[in-house]
DNA sequence: TCCATTATTGAATATGATTATCAATATCAT
DNA sequence: ATGATATTGATAATCATATTCAATAATGGA
């Protein structure tokens, strides 16, 4: 019905774009790749497939993926962005492992509904946040 | 007695580093200057006090009083890291807007409290965390 | 199916932020 | 004051991402 190749087509529909191959592509290796991919990765596994497919092409690619609502930028650091899937996927934050780069998704409702209050409190109207937590996992903490 | 100059004094003897014209200059910009600064920000201040000092310095001596805890680094996204006040403030988190830019900080003990037990709970120490809430401040907000 | 229009592509180049190099200079313990 | 060496600033290098542009491909209509 609502599947995500149809919801990118119907994008590019409206939008007067063109569905082109090296798009699918680079949304399908979106799609078949978990985690919180930067475009570097999502170059590595498009060029792979399909020899050819540039960098341009792939960030442009993401750019229209956040467009519609597949995939959502991450920030950890002020190094490359990540993307990771948005469609059908409900708002999280992270925990992030400072010594081997692990991310674990983590939601509580008490705090997004204290963040809410908090915008509202000071006049403002949230859009989006961010929470990271920075620390050391479970297992890098017993390796000493 | 402890005041900032003397800690970052301190600091350079301790290490072996030598106290610089320079550095003086850049970290009295730093800590007249309120708000969250970018290097550049902060680059133009101090040239301005004393032209000749380049960019190379004001990143070399932010990544330096970063290290004393004189300062913090703050991702609000990806273009630029910003610096704030670290010595005798407490941590907060910020609320952005993204018409005009302006920061607001905020703190709230649950969040905080909540934020440390998540972490826990997945088997993290947590050791730092930025949240970020994007949004429409009041001002924005009435020029429709 | 063929065409014309025009969006898209990839290579190359540009940009913006930050870091590295290095020869000249300044700091500091002696 | 002197010598050892940390620091500086100009410049070049990097890194992630954006832009340019000529060649190509997708689309809607004849
Ligand atoms: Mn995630
Ligand atoms: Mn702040
Ligand atoms: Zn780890
Ligand atoms: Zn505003």
């Amino acid at each position: 019905m609502d599947n995500i190749e149809q919801i990118f087509g119907n994008f590019l529909r409206e939008k007067g774009l063109r569905h082109t191959e090296q798009r699918d592509i680079i949304l399908n290796a979106f799609l078949e790749a978990e985690g919180h991919l930067s475009a570097e990765d999502l170059y590595i596994i498009a060029n792979g497939k399909s020899p050819g497919i540039g960098y341009a092409t792939v960030y442009r690619t993401l750019k229209l993926l956040c467009k519609v609502g597949i995939a959502r930028e991450v920030y950890f650091d002020n190094g490359k962005v990540r993307y990771e899937h948005k469609y059908k996927h409900r708002h999280h934050d992270h925990l992030v492992c400072i010594r081997c780069g692990k991310v674990i998704e983590i939601f509580d409702s008490k705090i997004e509904e204290a963040q809410d209050r908090l915008a509202k409190k000071n006049g403002f109207i949230p859009i989006k946040h961010q929470l990271n937590i920075f620390g050391v996992c479970k297992e890098c903490r017993k390796k000493k």
